[in-house]
DNA sequence: ATGAAAGCGCTAACAC
DNA sequence: GTGTTAGCGCTTTCAT
C-alpha cells in the first residue's frame, strides 16, 4: 500500500480512501490510484484491514465432521467416488449453501470448517478468530468454549437444544413433524399397531420426535409408550438393520407392527433392507418411515416416507439472526422454531 | 492479550506460546494463563495473527453465482424449497466439499464465495486478501483481475481452459469422456446416425466434447462433421427442448438420427422432455445422452446416460495443487487433466 | 480533497 | 522458559 502511495504520488490514506470509500477521492487521482495498484499488483490485506476495522466481513459455520477425512485412499474411497454424489449430500452441504447464498446478499463471504475436536488451536478457534460471527450446528463444539467465544462474538446455535440462553438459537420442530407423520399413519391408513425406533437417550431430536409420536398415539386414543420400543445407539443404517430384525424376531408368532417408525432416515434404509432380506414387503406388510428427508430417501425402493428438515432455510434464518445481532448486540436473544413438512412416499403406502 | 498476560502474570509473548507452541511453556505457567484467558473470555484475533506472522490458516474458492440471491422471497422460492434438494446439488457444492475435506486434512478452513461481479471491492478482493491461496471456477473472474492477484498468491485455475500460463491449473477430460461415449454408441448400440448438440462457440468445454465426437465418427469411418448439428446458446433445459424439435423438424420425412448426443445434461434432459411430447421414444426411437453426470440426470425417466465428471475429486486436487504450490512457490507450473467415466443409463439403451 | 500519525492485536527475533 | 521490542498493513480521527 505504501509502494502504491508512492507509485501514485499521494498519501497512504488516500489509497486506502479509494478501496473504501472511491466517492471521496478525486476521479484523477482515484485512477492514478488504480493504475498503480494493477502494476504492482497490490491485493489489499484483509488481516491488516480487519486488524484495524475490526470487522472481517466474513461470516462463519463449524458444523461436525461428517467423513474421515484421512480414510482418503484405498478402494474405499474409489467406492465412494464412484457412487453418484446425489446421495451423499449431507445437511452440511445443504447449510453451507443457505448460509452462503444468505451471507453474499449481505456482502459476507462465508468460512467454513468441520470441527476436529482439539485443544486451544482448534479449528473453531480459527474461525472464531476470523469472522464477525458464526453458526454453530450442535454437537459440534464444547459448549465451555462457545460460553467463552460468544463473549467476544455473536453465535447463532443450530438444530440442537439451546444450550446456552443467551445465544440466538434455531431448531427445528421434530415434535410436530413426528406428530404429523403418525396422525397420517393412523387416520389416512388406518394403521393402529405401530412401534418406534428411537436413538441414544442423549439425543433431543430422536427425543423430541419420540414425544411427537406419543402425542399421535394419545390422541388417537392407542396406547401410549413410555419408552421408544427400541433404542440405537448409532442411528445409522446398520443399526436401522439390527433393530428391524430384532423387532420382528420379538413379535413372532404373535402379531407384529402394522407400522414402523424410525427416528431418522438411515435407521429406516437400514430396515428396508432387513425387511427385504426376511420377505416382509413394505408397504404391503409393514409401513415404513424416517426422519430427516436426506437425499437417499427418494432413492431407495420403496421411497421413504419422511419428514423433511428445511436445512437450506436453517442457513439462511442463521445468517438472518447473526446480521441482526451484529446490527443490535443488546437485544433479546431470538429462539426460531423451523416448521418441517411429511413428506408422503411409497414405504408408507402413499407412493 | 495483553489483558491475559496481565492477568496470568506473563508478558504477552508467553500468551502467544500458549496458543502457537504449547510445549515451549511450563505447564503450571501455561494452565495459569488458559485460566485467565477463560475467565476474560480472550479469543485470539485471526487478523492480528494474520498480519504479523503473514498467514492465514484458509484457503479459498470462488465459484460463480449459481443461483440469483435476490430472487429469495415469493412463490418461486416456495417451490424451490419444495423441491427435493438432492435434484439441485450444484458442481459447485460437490466441489466445496471437495476442498473443504482436503483442506480440513492439511489444517486448513475453507472460505467460499461466489463472485459478484463487482468494482475494487468485489467478494473476489475480499477473499484474496483473506486467504493463503485460493481455486478459481472457470468463468467467475475476470482474468485480468487474477492477473494482478496471482503475482502475490497462488491460484488454481479449475475446469477451464487454461486462461493464464503461469497459473496452476485442473481440467477435466472433455474430449475423452466424450469420444468414449460415442464409442459406446456406436460400436455397443450400433448406431451410426449420430447427431451432436452443441453449445456457445465460446465454450471450451463443449467444443472440447464435440472433438471427442469427432473423434469416435472418424475412428468408426462414419461422416465427420466440422460442426455441431445445431449450438445452443445457453446449455439450459429449455434450449435442449427447442434443439431436439428442430432436429427432429430438420430431419421429417427423412431418416432421423439414431442417436443425439448433448452438449450437457441440462440440454438433454430438455430433449428428453421434447421427445416425450412428440411421442419420440427414447431410447427404442432415439438414444439421448448428455454430459455432466448431474444429480437430476440420474432421476430423470428414462434415465440419462451421460459422462461423470468428478468434481469432489476437483476440489481435493486443488487443494493439493495450492498446498504444493504453497511449500514451494518457485515450482514449475502444473496442469492436471482428470479422468471423467461414461455413465451408462436407460436413454442409450442400456439400463 | 488530501495528509499525518496513532494504533488495531499479534508474531518473531533476540536477549536474558 | 520467559521477557522485550519491532513491526505486520491497514483504518481512522484530526488537521489542513
Amino acid at each position: 500500500m505504501y509502494d502504491v502511495a508512492e507509485r501514485s504520488g499521494v498519501s497512504i490514506a488516500t489509497v486506502s480512501r479509494v478501496y473504501r470509500n472511491p466517492d471521496s477521492v478525486r476521479a484523477e487521482t482515484r485512477d492514478r490510484v488504480l493504475d498503480a495498484a494493477r502494476s504492482l499488483g497490490y491485493v489489499p490485506s484483509g488481516n491488516a484491514r480487519g486488524l484495524a476495522s475490526r470487522t472481517t466481513g466474513v461470516l462463519g459455520l463449524c458444523f461436525p465432521d461428517y467423513a474421515d477425512p484421512d480414510a482418503e485412499t484405498g478402494a474405499e474411497a474409489e467406492a465412494e467416488a464412484e457412487a453418484d454424489d446425489s446421495a451423499v449430500m449431507l445437511y452440511s452441504d445443504q447449510i453451507i449453501r443457505g448460509m452462503e447464498r444468505a451471507a453474499r446478499r449481505h456482502g459476507y463471504a462465508l468460512l467454513i470448517a468441520a470441527s476436529l475436536v482439539g485443544g486451544p488451536e482448534s479449528l473453531v478457534a480459527k474461525v472464531a478468530g476470523r469472522v464477525d460471527g458464526f453458526a454453530v450446528l450442535a454437537k459440534t463444539v464444547p459448549t465451555e468454549d462457545l460460553e467463552v467465544i460468544s463473549r467476544r462474538l455473536p453465535i447463532v446455535m443450530l438444530a440442537g437444544p439451546r444450550e446456552i440462553d443467551h445465544l440466538d438459537h434455531i431448531e427445528v420442530a421434530n415434535s410436530d413433524g413426528e406428530r404429523e407423520l403418525a396422525r397420517h399413519l393412523i387416520r389416512d391408513h388406518g394403521l393402529r399397531r405401530l412401534a418406534f425406533v428411537g436413538g441414544e437417550r442423549e439425543s433431543p431430536d430422536a427425543q423430541a420426535r419420540f414425544r411427537g409420536y406419543q402425542e399421535a398415539c394419545r390422541e388417537a386414543g392407542l396406547p401410549v409408550a413410555d419408552e421408544p420400543d427400541l433404542r440405537a445407539e448409532m442411528m445409522t443404517q446398520a443399526e436401522g438393520e439390527r433393530t428391524a430384525d430384532a423387532l420382528l424376531d420379538r413379535a413372532a408368532g404373535r402379531e407384529r407392527p402394522e407400522a414402523i417408525l424410525f427416528a431418522n432416515d438411515q435407521m429406516a434404509i437400514g430396515a428396508l433392507h432387513a425387511l427385504e432380506r426376511r420377505g416382509v414387503r413394505v408397504p404391503d406388510d409393514i409401513a415404513v418411515t424416517g426422519f430427516d428427508g436426506i437425499p437417499l430417501s427418494r432413492i431407495v425402493r420403496p421411497s421413504l416416507t419422511t419428514v423433511r428438515q428445511p436445512m437450506r432455510r436453517l442457513g439462511e434464518e442463521a445468517v438472518g439472526l447473526l446480521i441482526h445481532r451484529l446490527a443490535d448486540p443488546t437485544r433479546a436473544p431470538v429462539s426460531l422454531m423451523l416448521p418441517v413438512s411429511v413428506t408422503r412416499r411409497s414405504s408408507c403406502g402413499c407412493g
